[in-house]
RNA sequence: GGAGGUUUGGCAGAGUUGGUCGAUUGCACCGGUCUUGAAAACCGGCGUACCGCAAGGUACCGGGGGUUCGAAUCCCUCAGCCUCCGCCA
């Protein structure tokens, strides 16, 4: 959420920045600053009568001390008009402040300077490609077919168990995953990031903090009988462990990583692309979080856009970076770059990685602050990004790396996997 | 799930017959004096947020609500933690 700080003070930079969403916020963020004013005004008025009202109190403390009961009766009587007056007061402010928090939270953060304007995928910018489509494009089998030849996975028999988008993996498809999870935490370990085993489960607190909440409500699967959501990304448990906490200056940048299963209700999608592991309800995913310094945050993302391309190069995958546009990138996001690989059977990009820098945006919800050198309070950044979420990447390892009678582990995996090949 | 206890500032720990308590004290931390330096000792500072140009004011003693002129202190409610019982991987 934006701070109103921000918006009091840089209005015109904010509804400019905003344009790159497609979006008009003027009369919104109008509609904020007049409440925010009615509000300081009603607080201003309201503290001189609590003053008021509490200096008397004092005064009839004294008094009854002293024994002098009929003064103070005296001044009691005073106090009845000043009670009602707190009561009315007490009740503009809350209304005036729960007006500018529903309007506050639906403003997205603000796109940073490098953030294209635009409206759709298309307008994204690629800065950056690595490998080329293997020599069996054209001719490749899809991954779901590779992975019905070899028994690697049973969406048929998920469908069965739960619903359609929850598959079962099975053999050297399970093992699959287990190697690229093990891969990927011990990559992000090496790189400094601490492990964590976070819970799947989060209260709406945490899906407040991170922003999943109010405005993905939809999204997420909830569970009514203890008013819990299941998580969609390791994002939400992993940076709310920094809700409502202050941080040193020396302990930025925070590093920390966590492997856990992904859930997403995925309400809207169809078509193609569900098909196979495109898209699923429940999937695995290593996420790396980084919580830092104002100042440091765009080198902070780069680091981790640098972690991310290590991982692809490892998996011999080809693959490109996108940086977002202001239209494309998600709701709390001030820039996002994605990564996606080649999908060498559908011959097209699948979204693999999403890294971003927060700023303050999540900060301010979750009231994450650190002390600077001055000793003040001041809000971190926060950051995280995939690395790497599993289905997407196991589409195209068997896909891309496929051969005439199987498919080919690469080399950096095989440690993790036990096996060199997928074969009959 | 049942019964009881408990929840105070970074930590420890006072304060519960309601009245200068936003809160005694110790430790930790920051600054200063002393010292060649350090330690010790002594002096001072040391929660957060909001309003205000400032002086200053307001709110917060797990969360929410209530009683009262006035609540950390009383009542209700929710949550966390601890102990015992039940159930259980």
């Amino acid at each position: 959420m934006l701070t109103l700080q921000c918006l009091r003070e840089e209005r015109d930079r904010v509804l400019a920045a905003l344009t790159k969403r497609h979006i008009d916020a003027a009369s919104t963020v109008d509609q904020i600053l007049d409440l925010d004013a009615q509000r300081r005004a009603t607080q201003t008025e309201l503290d001189q009568v609590l003053a008021e009202s509490n200096a008397l109190s004092r005064q009839i403390g004294g008094l009854m001390r002293e024994g002098k009961k009929d003064e103070a009766e005296a001044i009691k009587a005073q106090t009845a008009g000043l009670k009602d007056k707190t009561h009315e007061l007490k009740e503009a402010m809350d209304a005036a402040e729960a007006q500018l928090q529903e309007l506050l939270v639906q403003l997205p953060n603000t796109p940073c300077d490098l953030v294209a304007s635009g409206k759709s995928a298309d307008d994204n910018v690629e800065v950056f490609r690595s490998g080329e489509p293997p020599a069996a494009g054209g001719h490749a089998k899809p991954h779901w077919d590779i992975a019905k030849e070899f028994d690697l996975i049973d969406f048929d028999l998920g469908a069965k168990v739960t619903g359609a988008g929850f598959p079962f993996y099975k053999g050297k498809g399970a093992k699959l995953q287990r190697g690229l999870i093990r891969f990927f935490l011990e990559r992000a370990d090496e790189a400094g990031y601490t492990e964590y085993i976070p819970p799947h489960v989060v209260n709406a607190d945490s899906g407040y903090g991170t922003g999943q909440l109010p405005d993905k409500e939809g999204q997420m699967y909830h569970m009514q009988d203890d008013d819990l959501y299941m998580i969609p990304t390791a994002e939400v448990p992993l940076t709310n462990i920094f809700r409502d906490v202050v941080l040193n200056a020396s302990d930025l940048p925070t590093k920390l990583c966590g492997y856990t299963p992904c859930f997403r209700r995925e309400a809207g999608s169809y078509g193609k692309d569900v098909r196979g592991l495109n898209r699923l309800h429940q999937f695995d995913k290593v996420e790396i979080v980084q919580i830092a310094h104002p100042d440091e945050s765009y080198a902070t993302l780069d680091a981790m856009v640098e972690h991310v391309k290590g991982l692809l190069e490892g998996l011999e995958l080809p693959y490109r970076i996108l940086r977002l546009c202001g239209g494309d990138m998600g709701f709390t996001s001030a820039m996002t770059y994605d990564f996606e690989v080649w999908s060498a059977a559908q011959e097209r990009w699948l979204e693999v990685s999403s890294v971003s820098n927060f700023e303050t945006f999540q900060a301010n919800r979750l009231k994450c602050r650190f002390k600077d050198e001055d000793g003040k309070n001041k809000f971190v950044h926060t950051l995280n990004g995939s690395a790497l979420a599993l289905p997407r990447i196991v589409a195209a390892l068997l896909e891309n790396h496929q051969d005439h009678d199987g498919v080919v582990i690469p080399k950096a995996l095989v440690p993790y996997v036990g096996f060199e090949r997928i074969d009959a």
